[in-house]
DNA sequence: TAGGCCATCTGGTCCT
DNA sequence: AGGACCAGATGGCCTA
């Protein structure tokens, strides 16, 4: 396998042949060997003294302590990240048929941010696509609802289990990206996912999001209260 | 060469 | 207290 043709393995590669993890450099952040003093706050920084909000005085750290954190703190964002990009690339691997269909409109979505056909999708753009793609499933889910209560009520049926799920609103277990990383459970529990109110005619009607990236009908933006309050 | 994208380091904040 | 999460900063790589 070539490693460099994909982008991560040769970032990767790259971040281990400049600093390698657990290096020394690791401390130093070695393009720049700024990171000793924070940017933010000119007292010395890497006192490490988690929270600051402890009354309790603390211990001062040797600095082979302070650099055995920092690598210690360093190493598990790294870890953290490339989990996150694990993930990514699961999702943009099932993306990825989505984004090269011609007749997709998140296609041109994918044009929009930069990314031709045959290269990898990016970060964002994998992001849009699989929001496009819930959304283009929920819309159809509505769809096929209207279309079966028009059905059983036309013909005056019990129309059976399945139809029966769908007609009451019930989330359908579809084998699609969904799975790669939600469970049943969060998808019972989450409120998130309630089936889209968006007209199936397209994203020409009604308002569009405000966010300007994904340019799509507004459909409620949930605004958590933000956790880090600035 | 400018701009996009990315990985990494870092300090701050929140959670367990 | 330690870990997780987040956002800002920085520099490297790649492409148009």
């Amino acid at each position: 396998m070539n490693v460099l043709s994909n982008p991560l393995m040769r970032a990767q590669e790259r971040s281990l042949a400049v600093c390698g993890p657990g290096s020394v450099q690791d401390l130093h952040h070695c393009p720049q060997g700024f990171n000793l003093g924070s940017r933010l706050n000119p007292a010395p920084m890497l006192s490490l003294q988690s929270g600051q909000k402890s009354t309790k005085p603390q211990r001062e750290l040797s600095p082979e302590e302070q650099q055995e954190l920092r690598r210690k703190i360093n190493s598990r964002e790294r870890k953290r990240m490339q989990d996150l990009n694990i993930a990514m690339d699961a999702l943009r691997e099932v993306m990825v048929p989505y984004a090269s269909s011609p007749s997709s409109a998140s296609s041109s979505q994918s044009h929009q941010h930069g990314v031709p056909p045959g290269r990898r999708l990016s970060k964002i753009s994998t992001l849009v696509l699989a929001r496009n793609y819930i959304l283009l499933l929920g819309s159809s889910l509505q769809e096929m609802r209207r279309l079966l209560g028009e059905v059983s009520v036309g013909m005056g049926v019990n129309t059976g289990p399945v139809p029966r799920l769908l007609l009451t609103g019930g989330w359908p277990f579809i084998s699609g990206p969904s799975q790669l990383l939600l469970t049943q459970e969060s998808l019972l529990t989450s409120t998130s996912l309630a089936p889209v109110q968006w007209s199936s005619a397209g994203a020409s009607e009604g308002p569009l999001c405000p966010c300007g990236i994904c340019r799509l009908p507004r459909f409620s933006h949930s605004t958590p209260a933000p956790r880090f309050p600035k």
